[in-house]
RNA sequence: GGCCCGGUAGUUCAGCUGGUUAGAACGCUAGCCCGUCACGCUAGAGGUCGACGGUUCGAGCCCGUUCCGGGUCGCCA
């Protein structure tokens, strides 16, 4: 093994051009490839900003010439020598006009052959890339997602320090608050018995740094729930997490909107048209069955309660009558690629999800099959293929159902199910959207009662206020959602400041007077002194970054994801602790 | 916890209706090769077919159990 004595690094790999040529540089890196012709040798030498050819040859320095026939794959090298014009060029690679003739080598660190090979897209198995991890980074894909995630955070930085953000960092072991999503536990050696919780979100702090004055917070905050994984959810994740004072919704959506057009300008090149689309709830659930709508194609849907309400058919008639609706969506071309069977399947989809079942219309060049055509006259088909503009060569798929939002919900899901088996969905959009005015409560069919939709600090509309205790379905929330592609970006809210309202709220919510102290006893005090009005949101780091690169999972962003299971693979964390960690906590496991 | 998909060489995969010694490509090792760039050519090494049990004359293949991984639903105010 060599040492760097005498020796500096001039230039990273991927940096060289034909304005070097005749220069002499130094440079470090990993062997990606070696190629050896006999009496002349190429090796790739690669870095985080790309690869750079270094020549060998035998008649120049035997010496050099031996130790680069002995290098292998991951060796770690330092190189000097003489930029030239390569006497044949490969435009392929950025670098692909000129070569390092080396005059001097240094083996800096060896290295045994890896687990995988160490290429673009590349196709190994994620558990062997995950143990391995800093060798899947090395990767130029990856360390390509890692590269731009630093640009965005660097980006988002500098957007809101422009805008007059401070960056305030908040605690990591805060009070457990079991509402929503599960806490991470953190057990207290002070206070045996007391535990500290992960953060789900800074949410009470960014508040409480507004009671405290700081107008404008923002912080890149890691975030925690001990929730089960998906590809874009992972235990641990990261919150570009804002909070303004003396601001209404306007605002934070006028803030929001320019915040995406520069980030997306500056790290992507890519214009953002504003102000973007708005959508309230109830029409985004109209028109797309979800309140995160991927409007990237059409297939919207329409509403056939008025038609089939007394049509003949059971199922449709019984829906209406039970207080719910009848829905569609055209797909068109659809008749050929949904065949029976892959109707079937949908049918099941859609039973999953908890429908009763699923009606069908295909219109194919042998004429117009359907579910339930026996049922209903050809004038009331008619009707139904015309209210959807539906062709021959389409397939109509009907939801009726008692209740209306699970109706439109399952057609949401048929929507982007179908979309992906037509791979009608154009992968070259970002589209961006508000959804606003959402409902304030939800219906809980379980317990039979309305629940909050959002945290208990999330204002109401001002005009909701006077059916709070008397028609809650009809209250919605200061409340907004950005959306893209289909994926909630970002959330938030106006927070409530008056304590009056506040009480009602937790009132409303089933807190007690005591419950409600012994939660939020210390911010319900905060406000007790000069609260200005405010509000904010959170907007995912890791699924914005995610989004710009397409990638499909947030482990191609994150430099040390969790696998499914949330464990990391590479240092097989979770991992039991020893009896004397347990009993400084005073804990004590159950015997299994 | 439910459902779906997967597990065969270091890696990615093929393996027919259950039938002789389980194949390919890349990688690896060695040799040859003076302009390659996914270098080329030649030779070679490399396998508990995830594990256990069963059916069978015979199992990579069929059945059961189980482990591991991925996706999804529940869950994620």
């Amino acid at each position: 093994m060599d040492n760097m004595n005498g020796l500096k690094r001039t230039n990273y790999c991927g940096e060289f051009n034909t304005s070097f040529i005749g220069k002499e540089a130094v440079v470090c890196g990993w062997v990606a490839r070696q190629r050896d012709l006999g009496q002349l040798i190429f090796i790739d030498l690669r870095d985080r900003t790309g690869i750079v050819q270094l020549a060998f040859d035998d008649a120049t320095d035997r010496e050099i010439f031996d130790k680069a026939f002995a290098t292998r794959a991951e060796f770690v090298l330092m190189a000097k020598g003489m930029v030239r014009e390569r006497s044949s060029k490969n435009l392929e690679i950025p670098t692909g006009e000129v070569e390092i003739f080396v005059t001097d080598l240094r083996v800096l660190g060896k290295s045994e052959t890896p687990p995988f090979e160490i290429v673009e897209d590349s196709k190994t198995d994620e558990l062997l890339r995950l143990k391995y991890r800093y060798l899947d980074l090395r990767r130029p894909d990856l360390a390509k997602n890692i590269l731009m995630r630093h640009k965005i955070a660097k980006i988002t930085r500098d957007f809101f320090d422009e805008n007059g953000f401070i960056e305030i960092e908040t605690p990591i072991l805060i009070k457990s608050t079991p509402e929503g999503a599960r806490d991470f536990l953190v057990p207290s050696r002070l206070h045996n018995g007391d535990f500290y919780a992960l953060p789900q979100s800074p949410q009470l702090y960014k508040q409480l740094s507004m009671v405290a004055g700081f107008d404008r917070y923002m912080q890149i905050a890691r975030c925690f729930r001990d929730e089960d994984l998906r590809a874009d959810r992972q235990p641990e994740f990261t919150q570009i997490d804002l909070e303004m004072s003396f601001v209404e919704m306007e605002d934070i959506l006028d803030l929001g909107e320019r915040f995406m057009k520069r980030v997306f300008k500056d790290a992507l090149g890519v214009e953002v048209e504003t102000p973007l689309p708005r959508l309230t709830f109830k029409e985004s659930m109209e028109r797309f069955g979800t309140d995160k709508p991927d409007t990237r194609y059409g297939m919207e849907l329409y509403d056939l309660s008025e038609i089939v309400k007394d049509c003949g058919f059971g199922v449709f008639e019984s829906a209406i009558a039970g207080g719910g609706a009848v829905r569609a969506i055209t797909a068109k071309n659809a008749a050929a690629v949904l065949s029976r069977k892959e109707i079937d399947k949908l049918t099941e989809t859609a039973k999953g999800i908890g429908a009763k079942g699923l009606a069908w219309v295909r219109w194919t060049d042998e004429g117009i099959s359907s579910s339930f055509g026996k049922f209903i006259s050809e004038e009331k088909m008619n009707e139904i293929l015309k209210a959807g503009n539906t062709e021959q060569g389409d397939a109509v798929l009907i939801i009726g159902d008692t209740n209306a939002t699970l109706g439109m919900t399952i057609l949401g899901a048929l929507r982007s199910e179908v979309a992906k088996k037509l791979d009608i969905i154009p992968q070259d959009r970002y589209n961006l959207l508000w959804i606003t005015e959402f409902p304030f409560f939800e219906w809980d069919e379980e317990l039979q009662t309305f629940v909050a939709m959002h945290h208990p600090f999330t204002a109401p509309m001002d005009d909701c206020l006077d059916y709070l205790e008397t028609d809650k379905a009809k209250v919605r929330a200061k409340c907004y959602d950005l959306v893209l592609n289909g994926v909630e970006l970002a959330s938030g809210s106006i927070r409530i400041t008056d304590p009056a309202l506040q009480s009602r709220i937790f009132d409303l919510l089933g807190l007690t007077k005591e419950e409600a102290q012994q939660k939020f006893g210390y911010l319900l005090e905060a406000f007790k002194y000069g609260p200005p009005p405010h509000g904010g949101m959170g907007l995912g780091l890791d699924r914005l970054v995610m989004q710009m690169l397409r990638c499909e999972t947030l482990r191609d962003v994150i430099a040390f994801p969790k696998n499914k299971d949330a464990v990391e693979p590479m240092t097989s964390c979770p991992s039991p602790v020893d009896n004397a960690q347990l009993s400084e906590l005073g804990i004590k496991l159950i015997e299994e």
